[in-house]
DNA sequence: GGAAAATACGAATATACGCTCGCATTTTAT
DNA sequence: ATAAAATGCGAGCGTATATTCGTATTTTCC
């Protein structure tokens, strides 16, 4: 194990090393964040990012290649807040009804996207994603989650690939519907949604034919 | 009624008189759909456009005022056939059953996003969006048409709208992502789909304590 | 035929911004 | 103390491209 901290893959061209250069990538990324969620992707220019973060472009360039590795950088650290929140909804909740089970996993996801909405929008909406493939890791992870729900919720193994795809599609498309409308702080919204999931696990359960 | 054609809203400058202008307009319209497929909204050039189209780029901004407003024309063509499509499978189905019209419902829409995928990606994903109202009439349409479906399936009249916000941001999230993965030919996924409407249509006409 | 309107042209302008590079300063190591 | 490494600086270069504008051509209409 090297003893050095190295750049991640080629998000960073060198690793900071002191504290000093921890300091400034973090008021980088902090900068960046706040500056995408307030001007868009469009309006995301480096050099204002330097001057919010009270660093030079210089720096700014000396950790990330590029404009974009610095907006993969702040959506790695989304994704992984997501991650986080969907895990706490993911505890033991053997004794639990499946309506109990969703609304937890439908507030986790909710609070999730409530936390800084405008960036949230544009990280989502407007910064071009770099080709995600489903090794991603996240993407794996994310999958992982829905896939026990679903286990959990209808009690078969069989199709659970893709009941997970479908049900984090549908679940991630009303949240972030609503998110654009303002509309996530909505109980309606959530119990609606709620509806939405268990119905979907319950007919699982118990299949027609067709 | 005005004999001559006027430019819609903002969208153009000046509204085509002639045959050979409305050819032109055309063209452009046309070569700018191909080229934003192609290159996605970064790449995406008024001189390209121009060029492609055969035209120079004077005759385009001569009917568009900005390239924003091009894409735009492009995206509301797409809108005017995802209508279109939804308006087929919203016929005179009183004699079927809520799987049949579900699954006209999901072929109409999965048709409408798979003509052109990569287009549909990109004015997806992004082409920034001017800021769309719950005004638009293109939105209060197509609430209007899941809220006819929501109807039928359901029998209810409460609650509609919320329920068609729902089913739609749902249905658009599931298909979106698959369009995404490329997976939109899919029987299967299709299939997955029907039954996660169906399964929330009729848990909303027989509704349980919540 | 001729005037006026519509349409077409495309070189040139204006601007914005990503990113580099040479050098200054600070920290670490010996 | 001093060399070497790490960090920081920011003016400016290079480029890309959206948009304009003066002019040329075509069509309409009388």
């Amino acid at each position: 194990m090297a003893t050095r901290i190295r750049a991640q893959r080629r998000s960073m061209r060198k690793a900071p090393q002191q504290q000093r250069s921890r300091a400034t990538v973090d008021a980088i990324v902090e900068a960046a964040a706040r500056i995408l969620a307030r001007r868009g992707w469009a309006g995301f220019t480096t050099n204002e990012v330097a001057a919010v973060a009270g660093v030079s472009v210089g720096s700014l360039y000396q950790y990330f290649p590029n404009k974009l590795a610095l907006a993969e950088a702040i959506r790695r650290r989304h994704l992984d807040a997501v991650l986080a929140a969907l895990s706490v909804s993911g505890g033991d909740d053997e004794g639990l009804t499946l309506e109990r089970r969703v609304a937890r996993l439908i507030d986790g996801v909710v609070a999730a996207h409530s936390v800084n909405q405008a960036l949230h929008h544009v990280l989502l909406d407007e910064v071009p994603l770099t080709p995600r493939s489903s090794q991603d890791a996240f993407e794996i992870e994310y999958l992982q989650r829905y896939q026990t729900i679903v286990a959990a919720g209808s009690g078969r193994r069989a199709g659970g690939e893709l009941a997970a795809r479908v049900l984090s599609a549908a679940v991630e498309g009303v949240v972030h519907a609503a998110a654009r409308r303002g509309e996530l702080g909505s109980p309606a919204l959530k119990a609606e949604l709620g509806k939405l999931v268990s119905a979907y696990l319950r007919s699982r359960s118990r299949p027609r034919g067709g």
